[in-house]
DNA sequence: TTTATTTTCGCAAGCGCTTGCGTAATGTGG
DNA sequence: CCACATTACGCAAGCGCTTGCGAAAATAAA
């Protein structure tokens, strides 16, 4: 049998209403009375019952994560450092895989309209069901992490993918690579068109003209990287650099490059997306567009907060570059 | 506003218990009124307050999973699949990162104790905490997963890492290298107790026996796992090969062998730990013992629903053996 | 048709907590 | 010592749902 409030009450000899104010910190309770009854609560190892509490309160101080895909090491970062920025603030994190899968998060979504969460923040994913996130947009605290939405009217904190694949893109040319490929996602995701919108910007600026087919959308597996490669070098005019977007179509990449006797940087430059444990191992050592995970997931709670408690006026729109870091595989020898 | 039972009973000119009945499939309602309130409910997107259903029933569908450490990916992969079990049984996942601090996992075990959610799995950690959970086990669903507890009192999956560095130090054995090292964790973890039964048993088996100095205690990290080796090349007897019971430390150890000069396998074999795609494109290909963490996660899954639906008869424990998955880094080339 | 049986539904209590409001207790100044 | 302002506390309603129980309605048996 669980130990109630009434129970602490009976004991302290007070009210519930007491022991409630008393062990919320609210003011209205003398010192005395108060040191009592957090004692009683103490020794006998009260759990505040949160269903009732949040019930009561219409707080559950719980927020939905939910992840577009789980296997990338970046998005893992992400929840981390928002389980820690959380958990400083005393919530939880329901974590929510949707494996990109839109009636998944369609699903997920009720978590907030039946009052389960807070509210939620959504890391990645396509921006289909931008409709339906808007439709839930009665009251409810919403933060949309590296995810474009059409009408632009989420809170949301972002990775500049423009001026990351214009960073690589000029490293490269610098490096005198100058037929660069781009391997990114399906264009139906605005966050895409950013990146190639970057890798156009940094071939006019230099004065070179950008090859539409160069441009390679494929998915963000391994295996998606893998094929990418494959059907590149299938084209007329073979890259000498390859730029990916993805952490997982990186490793992909490189392991087809590889796979087909071909050696980076000398045979092709390789500017990956991610700087993790998977990029930090493959070899050659990868130069690497890193995104700011960390930052990500701190500000995106951050937002989250005062969106919870009102406290945010209007929607906020965080944009953090990448760092382009500098390894072995984009440096030409010929340089 | 949130629509709630009395909205739709008010809308369907019934009482809220039919309404309530009729949502949630139980019997005691008209098939017509049924199918009038459902239909009524769908019209006005109803969601059921979870919270106050939680409340009533005293059931959240929620469940908290206690991760040791978020930084494995056969952890990560865990998590997956409990994730995948739960969603089919309408379960949702709190994810609780203890980074194995046992205060955190303290503070999380309040989580059941206030009723927040139906149950939980340990993922990993020490069993410091064993007389608290011990203490918390009122009538609480707690399934325990890759961690050995004293008392060996809780339902658990684990893997059965004994018989894993037995294989793989058979296999090293067979191959023609006699001085295995082995890294592993701390001793005061009863898991890694087992790991070094296996080790013994497999030498012991053999008619060699095992050097006591060849077994070395690190922590679970990258870092650990790259101190290691330095420490044991200053060792007197060097080996010639090296089991890493770790994931990340199996990463931290073959980069320390590179970095050192060394070759694998020729100067060095390695089994790892982990069929992961950390593993997969380190090079040279490693030979690892695989951990069945899908079969881990829907495992403990099963198991932890039976407890909650009280259909487990006593305590259950399920042991699964790693497979050793042989490849380049542990083939001797003078065989 | 009448009685017995089953099914359908409403009533009301209760899950454990929070909070506005009113009253009793305490403290302050004259 | 009294009037007044504060502060400390209790009362009770209410959060949105579930569920046991009894009454009414529908159906089956006699």
């Amino acid at each position: 049998m669980q130990i109630t409030l009434k129970d602490i009450a009976r004991m302290a000899g007070v009210a519930e209403s007491t022991v409630s104010r008393a062990l919320n910190n609210k003011k209205g309770v003398g010192e005395k009375t108060r040191k009592k009854i957090i004692k009683i609560a103490e020794e006998n190892n009260y759990r505040p019952n949160q269903l009732a509490r949040g019930l009561a309160a219409n707080k559950t101080n719980m927020i939905a994560v939910v992840l577009s895909e789980m296997d990338s090491p970046g998005n893992i970062e992400i929840v981390k450092s928002l389980e820690e920025a959380a958990e400083a603030d005393n919530y939880q994190i329901i974590l929510c895989n949707t494996k990109n899968d839109p009636e998944k998060e369609k699903s997920y979504l009720s978590l907030l309209e039946s009052n389960q969460v807070d509210g939620a923040v959504f890391i990645g994913g396509k921006l289909v069901g931008s409709h339906l996130l808007r439709a839930s947009l009665d009251d409810n605290a919403i933060v949309l992490v590296n995810r474009l939405s059409e009408e632009n009217f989420f809170t949301s904190v972002l990775t500049d993918y423009s001026i990351g694949i214009y960073k690589a893109v000029n490293h490269l040319l610098e490096q005198n690579y100058n037929n660069i490929a781009l391997v990114c996602g399906s264009r139906n995701n605005l966050i895409e068109e950013e990146k190639i919108s970057g890798y156009f910007n940094a071939y006019q600026e230099a004065g070179f003209k950008a090859d539409q087919n160069l441009i390679f959308e494929t998915d963000s597996s391994r295996q998606g990287g893998y094929n990418a490669f494959l059907e590149i070098i299938k084209n007329d005019s073979v890259p000498d650099a390859f730029i990916s977007t993805k952490e997982l179509t990186t490793i992909g990449l490189v392991e087809a490059i590889k796979t087909g006797g071909f050696f980076i940087p000398d045979d092709f430059a390789v500017v990956g997306y991610g700087d993790n444990i998977l990029t930090s191992i493959i070899e050659p050592p990868l130069t690497v567009l890193s995104e700011p995970s960390k930052e990500l997931g701190r500000i995106s709670f951050d937002y989250l907060l005062k969106l919870i408690n009102d406290n945010l006026e209007g929607q906020q729109i965080k944009v953090l570059a990448p760092n382009l870091i500098i390894r072995d595989s984009s440096i030409s020898k010929y340089n």
